[in-house]
DNA sequence: TAATACTTGATTAATTTACTCAGGATTAAG
DNA sequence: CTTAATCCTGAGTAAATTAATCAAGTATTA
């Protein structure tokens, strides 16, 4: 499986987005602040979360990025693979032509284990990770940096010079 | 999770191990033969898989490896982490300073993941792959392959020329 | 003593990852 | 209508990792 940085900042940045939908589009700067994330690095991977159909966007000026679907009905699975391309972790993925076009030692093992994999990632959904505790506790601190972040940034002009 | 080839590799291998034990040590060169991988990758791999304890060496004309434990002693987990170093998914290997010296908003959602995996591969043995038929098939088509080659290669001399 | 096989360390080509950069298109607010 | 915010796109790239190869051993057995 490809389970890198980039499928975990999707998952990342898709729950912030979820976390923080009432109040309308979140601009990937946000989002970029609040979870320590390059902005650039998460234009790339929303291109492919839109293309793939789980957010939509809204541009100018107040726009931003909104779940396209309920929070309930996309998984943890479907983000991976919207970034990421595949799960799989056998090595001719899934075709059993591993060795020489035929079927190598152990593939049928690590089908098994993609299976496996795609079934934890699937059954957990955004809405499911909004409701736990600890997350609603990282999300809590988060936002209070911000916040102060931004009070501070209101007198630069005045301190500056 | 790193789960690359190498950690493919060095499963494949153990499983060739496994099902050959009855005929004394197994060289990597026959390994090589058999599984398809190259023999000095396999150097490097048996090296790692001898200092975890896993196998044994012996060395010289007949030597070859061994399984120092028993089959149903040894899981694909203990394979793999043996290659691979570890099978954590997480981006701070589990120390939850993945944001900033704090725990980032999905850290706990991969901490789970990877006790996920860890319990699927650490709750199969080589003797379950032994036992499968699936592999055992595999594993006869392989060995009659080589038989054949070995088989021609007895009049290389009387061919070439 | 010759052949076999393990042992070790250095090196490397190809690939992938995790970005950066530069610019353009669209929209809302002032 | 202008400007600032934001999405959007594509090209480029440095660093890391992978999957090896190569060379030179050492140990053991036939």
């Amino acid at each position: 499986m490809k389970l890198t940085t980039k499928g975990r900042y999707a998952v990342t940045a898709m729950v912030d987005l979820a976390l923080h939908a009432d109040d309308g589009p979140v601009s990937l700067s946000e989002i970029s602040e609040r979870q320590g994330l390059s902005l650039s690095y998460l234009e790339q991977l929303f291109v492919k979360l839109r293309r793939s159909g789980l957010v939509k966007s809204s541009r100018g000026s107040k726009g931003g990025y909104s779940l396209a679907l309920l929070a309930s009905s996309t998984t943890v699975a479907n983000i991976i693979i919207a970034v990421d391309e595949n799960v799989d972790v056998t090595n001719c993925s899934g075709k059993s032509i591993c060795q020489d076009g035929d079927t190598c030692l152990t593939h049928h093992l690590w089908d098994e284990l993609t299976l496996q994999i795609k079934n934890f990632l699937g059954s957990i959904s955004l809405q499911d990770l909004v409701n736990r505790k600890e997350i609603r506790w990282v999300s809590e601190r988060q936002d209070a940096k911000l916040q102060a972040a931004n009070d501070l940034s209101l007198i630069p002009l005045a301190l500056s010079d």
